[in-house]
DNA sequence: TAACTTCTGTGATAATTGTCACTGTAGCAC
DNA sequence: GTGCTACAGTGACAATTATCACAGAAGTTA
């Protein structure tokens, strides 16, 4: 069972060092997350930093009142930006991340990650470039929120669900209101619409897409 | 003028080491910068880190239309932290940093910042303790934007601007409707609710605030 | 097949926000 | 003072989004 993870690993981290990549494989534990597991949540402890090794999480941002806003999905080979900020964080402000499908996750114990800052160029660099990413996500996701209608931010949406999960959506409207923060009516309404202009095509449980680029 | 300008950088950054102040002082320049001035703008080529050391910056994003969104205030002894994630940037998605009053910055060549990752310690961790920095504040108003109607929105933002600058908040009606990406008239209503509540009291050109938590 | 649940479609209506048009007022230049 | 400009207040109306109510279709279980 060591040699296949290993193997993984490096297929998917292919950037870090062979003594890195033997430092994780000695000490880091890989969990099996099962479809609609939290696999973090902030304002609890994080102890790990968190890797994807397979499968597909998806980061969101929850309220008060439990309303739930999409940040962005996060696939193989990368990692979520915030476990590695590992300092004790502020309470109110909640981010979750949940496995969309079943998934393969490296947890790091956040003092190797930080020892590995100073030691290893690769994982420095890992760590860096993770922010970066994350934070230009972050941005653009605000940018959809803060500029755009509803209607934008449902082909937004729907554009990057294609590119994480291809062309057969399997989400009910119910589902995609929630992760828009917004109620299932309208999204039903947006989406006759996208269909009209033959974008998509709708289906119990799952939407069809043809061309997002059209519209 | 040398003496000064390092027992100022000292000051507004006691956690640097003396190497590294001895570095800062070599090796960066100050910039006086004007009130209105932009200080930086992604999509263009950044070639320094922006550190802070006296005045009052604010960030703020900038789609295609011109329209404008402020995600937070930059205060002495902060750096920008996208100004440090200093590899090429996409184009299409604008930050900008404009300076609020007369203001000091500190500007460091990116190639030395880069550097001073592996070398100094207290860089490092004052890098990376922007980015959480930043990450946390962006998610604030990701938050007031997604869950929050426009009156709470002003709120945040005033509440903000106390923080900032003081409790009488020197802004037109149009000026506030620009950074919360919204219309003068709108503002001008929301305002005059709030002044009803006796939260605030409305001049011409500022707002006086009492206390906003009564609301 | 019947009973039940989940998902989707749709009309009516309300609330929030944006837009337009117009007024008034304070300050400044001349 | 007269004019000019920037700022603020307000009513009317439009557009977007949310909410409520209900109906029907698809899938599941017994």
């Amino acid at each position: 069972m060591e040699i296949p993870q290993k193997d993984d690993i490096l297929k998917k981290f292919p950037q870090f060092e062979q003594t890195l990549l033997d430092e994780i494989l000695a000490n880091s534990t890989i969990k099996l997350v099962e479809e609609g597991d939290e696999v973090m949540r902030t304002g609890q402890y994080i102890r790990s930093s968190v890797l994807l090794l397979n499968g597909l999480l998806k980061v969101y941002r929850e309220d008060e009142e439990g309303n739930e806003f999409l940040m962005y999905y996060l696939e193989p080979g990368h990692a979520c930006a915030l476990s590695m900020m590992c300092t004790a964080r502020d309470e109110q402000s909640q981010i979750m991340a949940k496995a969309v499908v079943p998934s393969e996750v490296i947890l790091i114990p956040s003092h190797l990650s930080e020892q590995w800052l100073a030691k290893y160029k690769s994982w420095h660099n890992f760590v860096i470039a993770s922010y970066r990413q994350r934070f230009e996500e972050l941005l653009q996701t605000l940018d959809s929120v803060a500029f755009k209608g509803l209607d934008d931010r449902l082909l937004f949406y729907l554009k990057r669900h294609v590119q994480v999960s291809g062309k057969e959506v399997r989400l009910s409207h119910q589902h995609i209101a929630d992760e828009l923060n917004s109620s299932r009516e309208v999204i039903s309404r947006l989406l006759k619409k996208l269909e009209q202009t033959g974008a998509i095509t709708l289906h119990r449980n799952y939407i069809e897409v043809h061309d997002l680029d059209l519209v």
